[in-house]
RNA sequence: GUGGUUGUAGCUCAAUUGGUCAGAGCAUCGGAUUGUGGUUCCGAGGGUUGCCGGUUCGAGUCCGGUCUACCACCCCA
């Protein structure tokens, strides 16, 4: 029988390298001062529709428990993370800064970078309403790769600000939020489909004072725009009230200083102004960012942004936030394709060998080294020949080799073959445990 | 959810136009080797060719359906 579509098996190479990114995220979180916490698995279901609409639904694993409570298995951990921290926000240490790595699961078809079950490592900082949340965000984004050995060569950050983008559409007359929802995710399909496509979408979305033609060539000019002079440069080819242009400057200001903290953090190397990026969902308010591998190939390595409403809406109570998350399933793809994760191989300290009349002798050896914190084999069963043991000792490459015989026993020894420079040492009974505690030191 | 490609042993892959085609290597287990050394040699187990149906004297091979995986859409929290 085979695992569900979309699931995985993990046998243990799979599954040393799913915890060896387990371990670089969490070594990384906690070198920034994340703490970790976790959630269920599943939540009502009441927690996604009310984030992200009743849509949502036929993208999730939800079901009814036998006592008809409708309920889904969690398809992201933002919701749990203000469900379980908008609790007590009152009394809430500012900032938070928390990370978790967590399995979800969400019902899409797979395909590359995407599956039904994956693991994601999210952070997140909430009470921050200065753009030091954004920029720590990003570095330990950047530093979680790095961790693995990726450089600048391998990826790098699309920093995207979706308030820039608002101001973009005031300075064409468009206000109204469901308008500028709607030209937002427009602009997020904006590369992937034909020209004529979007213009013809824009024509039916846009006010009549606006030409689409007008409005797609200034704002795929605006779409390139690499640096912060540029942008501005751009906003001043539209006709700006004072009003526009003092807020332009300000979020240009707010812009600079968070470059300008990334470069102090040291991800200046890693950081692109890119305002392709905006994000699908509505929720995020300010600065938005998505790592991608060089050359953009593939899908993206993490995403995340601002997003200070997000409390409000589901607790009423107001508290900004940041936050990103980032996959297993395109980091595996991606250090896979520069055979950036080890081999797996089992790390045996002893293997024990033993004639018949030896086993009780081995086996309480043996456990006596696992006490001390070695990593112990034997052979299980019937007692086989020391030749055919040896052999299979051989297979698994061991530190060491004990080797019990009766003959050594009536002389109260043992046999410690040390397999890395091919030496016999002929050691006491009694003194095997004291050796091996002096082998690790 | 829509379209395209695909599927042979645990893994990687063979099998002529439909006709001894169900095979090899790796891996696993056993023996050679009745007591201190891996690499050698020999052998064994393991597949109703994803599943269901159809065409045919005969299907791994052709056709239809279905499922999985992959790719492109939709979506991407």
């Amino acid at each position: 029988m085979e695992s569900l579509p979309g699931f995985r098996d993990f046998e243990p190479s799979t599954c040393a390298q799913r915890n060896a990114l387990f371990h670089g995220w969490r070594t990384v979180a906690q070198r920034f001062g994340f703490e970790e916490f976790d959630g269920p698995i599943a939540e009502p279901l009441e927690l996604f529709t009310q984030k992200s609409g009743e849509e949502i639904v036929n993208q999730l694993f939800a079901f009814e428990d036998k006592g008809g409570r409708k309920m889904a298995l969690r398809p992201e951990m933002t919701p749990s993370l203000v469900r379980i921290f908008g609790k007590n926000l009152a009394t809430l240490k500012k900032p938070t800064k928390l990370f978790n790595i967590t399995e979800q699961f969400r019902y899409e078809r797979p395909q590359k970078g995407r599956l039904r079950s994956f693991y994601q490592f999210n952070a997140d900082i909430v009470g921050e309403a200065s753009l030091s949340a954004e920029a720590e965000l990003i570095a330990l984004a950047a530093e979680s790769l790095r961790y693995f050995g990726l450089t600048e060569e391998h990826f790098y950050v699309r920093l995207s600000d979706r308030q820039l983008w608002q101001l973009w559409l005031k300075a064409f007359g468009i206000t109204d939020e469901a308008l500028v929802g709607g030209i937002l995710s427009l602009l997020d399909k904006w590369e992937r489909r034909p020209k004529e496509d979007i213009e013809k979408d824009l024509a039916k979305l846009l006010p009549s004072s606006v030409q689409a033609k007008t409005f797609f060539d200034a704002t795929e000019q605006l779409r390139h725009c690499k640096t912060l002079e540029a942008i501005k440069a751009c906003f001043s080819q539209q006709a700006t009230d004072a009003e526009l242009s003092e807020a332009l400057r300000q979020r240009l200001s707010e812009f600079g200083k968070l470059l300008h903290e990334l470069s102090a953090l040291g991800c200046e190397k890693f950081v692109a102004v890119d305002l392709t990026i905006v994000r699908g969902l509505a929720y995020y308010t300010g600065f938005v960012f998505e790592l991608f591998e060089t050359g953009n190939q593939g899908r993206a390595l993490a995403g995340g942004g601002r997003y200070d409403q997000l409390f409000e809406k589901l607790t009423r109570h107001p508290m900004p936030a940041v936050g990103f998350a980032a996959g297993d399933v395109t980091l595996t793809d991606l250090l896979n394709k520069y055979h950036l994760l080890p081999e797996y191989k089992r790390k045996i300290d002893v293997f024990c060998v033993f004639e018949e009349t030896e086993r009780d002798r081995a086996l309480r050896c043996s456990q006596m080294l696992r006490r001390e914190n070695f990593s112990v084999l034997y052979p299980f069963g019937e007692t086989k020949m020391l030749s055919k043991q040896l052999k299979k000792a051989y297979v698994e490459q061991p530190r060491y080799i004990l080797i019990f015989t009766q003959e050594l026993s009536s002389r109260g020894k043992v046999h410690v073959k040390c397999l890395a420079n091919e030496t016999t040492r002929e050691v006491g009974s009694e003194e095997v445990v004291e050796v091996f505690r002096r082998e690790r030191d």
